[in-house]
DNA sequence: CGTATAATTGAGCAGCGTCAAGGGTTGTGG
DNA sequence: CCACAACCCTTGACGCTGCTCAATTATACG
């Protein structure tokens, strides 16, 4: 199952996933023809197959791993077989920031599709905070936009139907792919499955499929092949962003 | 509505809930009687009344508050007027760790009960950082445990029922409370109301009455005048525990 | 082309919301 | 000390959102 390589090819040089507000931006791990470069941390970049576990929970780890390709998820499962997806990770994304000051983490991280992704050593980053307040002030940046990803997510669960629920992940992840990435005709890289969506928004697969056939008889998104497309925006902004 | 007063007698030399993995011992906030006192960052006490509003959502600030006496919530209002509880605040936990890095938080601090918390300046905190390790590694866990925190809250949300949520919450909230005071008896201060629970679990109060109503005949809880008894803790922790 | 996984669709049901009425408690002013 | 208001909690009746179970049809992969 596990597909695994490591290998210290620098992919940062060409890194796509690097703009916007990035834990690498963060730590200044600068593409060689960034001005200025700082100090350029330890890293080791690894592949995992779609689906494969790449971290489990409770393992003891010493690093922080940022996503560089693909999508991934952090999920926690319950005694009962139940899983809770509590975030969606995309390109330029660490798993969580909390490995930086943490031995273990209190979920598991898996792969949606083929992922690269980047091992720092967290000594390493906390040693970067230690001499360095732009660094500090990075990070924390990090620290408050993955803090209010999670009250998002329990506002919608707590406070929100079902199609609401949808019409909110779907705004919130194209937000973040527009952040990165240039997106041409409303048209997003889109690889969750639909009980991706059921296991992070509190629903099942069956109702989820219900919900998302309204949005596409509504004219609202088209999702297929893989990628998702914004029909009407406004619509879905109504829908999502409104109680 | 707001009796607030500002007086800067210190209560940190006498701090009843300073104890445990606190944001103000990760400061190095002594008591005068602890050994090797390090930096006394300037601060203030104030003080609100029951139900008083501590700070507006979207409000710009530069202060990070620690909650000293009383409790507090958090609290995400949707434009239709729904009320979504984030965190329950106990003696000793700052308001937001994320405070630290941003000017404004995007959900509001309302008292429960009449409250004394301190202000300190999140520049100075993050100066306080800069140059000390132990500091960085100490407000790291702050933000480990109000991550997990969340986590937990969105698994309850996503992934459990009505009862199973309220006997989750009285866990956690009697597990946080015996980590920094000493209970007798299973006897815990308690004084949120109905509605507290079920704006923070996604129900109606309606129905909290009847979860209550339910954990109360079967001898496993008993909530009166303020104080929660728990009578029953294996029962409770079966019901909230798993899933 | 056969198999496994995903998505769709229908029928029936249950957990929890809504609406409404009644009782207990607290606080305030007379 | 009492009357009244405001708030909280309780309990019942009923209905809707979303779950369960199940069958069928895509879609992907070897």
């Amino acid at each position: 199952m596990r597909a695994e390589s490591k290998y210290t090819t620098s992919l940062c040089a060409t890194c796509p996933a690097r703009d916007g507000v990035s834990f690498c931006d963060a730590l200044h791990v600068r593409r060689p023809s960034d001005s200025a470069p700082r100090g350029q941390l330890p890293r080791i970049h690894e592949r995992a197959a779609a689906q494969d576990i790449i971290y489990s929970r409770g393992q003891h780890t010493n690093d922080i791993c940022v996503l560089c390709q693909g999508w991934a998820i952090t999920v926690a499962t319950l005694p009962n077989g139940l899983r809770q997806i509590l975030a969606v990770l995309l390109p330029g994304e660490p798993f969580s920031i909390t490995a930086v000051f943490a031995d273990t983490l209190p979920f598991t991280i898996q792969a949606v599709t083929d992922v690269i992704y980047t091992r720092f050593k967290n000594v390493d980053v906390r040693a970067q905070m230690v001499g360095d307040p732009a660094i500090v002030t990075g990070l924390g940046q990090i620290c408050v936009i993955e803090h209010t990803a999670m009250n998002d997510l329990v506002i919608d669960l707590g406070k929100r139907d079902a199609e609401q629920r949808v019409a909110s992940l779907l705004l919130r992840l194209t937000q973040r792919l527009s952040s990165r990435f240039v997106i041409h005709g409303h048209r997003y890289p889109f690889p969750l499955r639909q009980r991706h969506i059921a296991d992070m928004l509190g629903l099942t697969p069956v109702h989820v499929s219900r919900v998302m056939a309204g949005l596409r008889k509504s004219n609202i998104i088209d999702l297929r092949a893989g990628f998702l497309t914004i029909l009407d925006r406004d619509k879905l902004d109504r829908i999502g962003r409104l109680g």
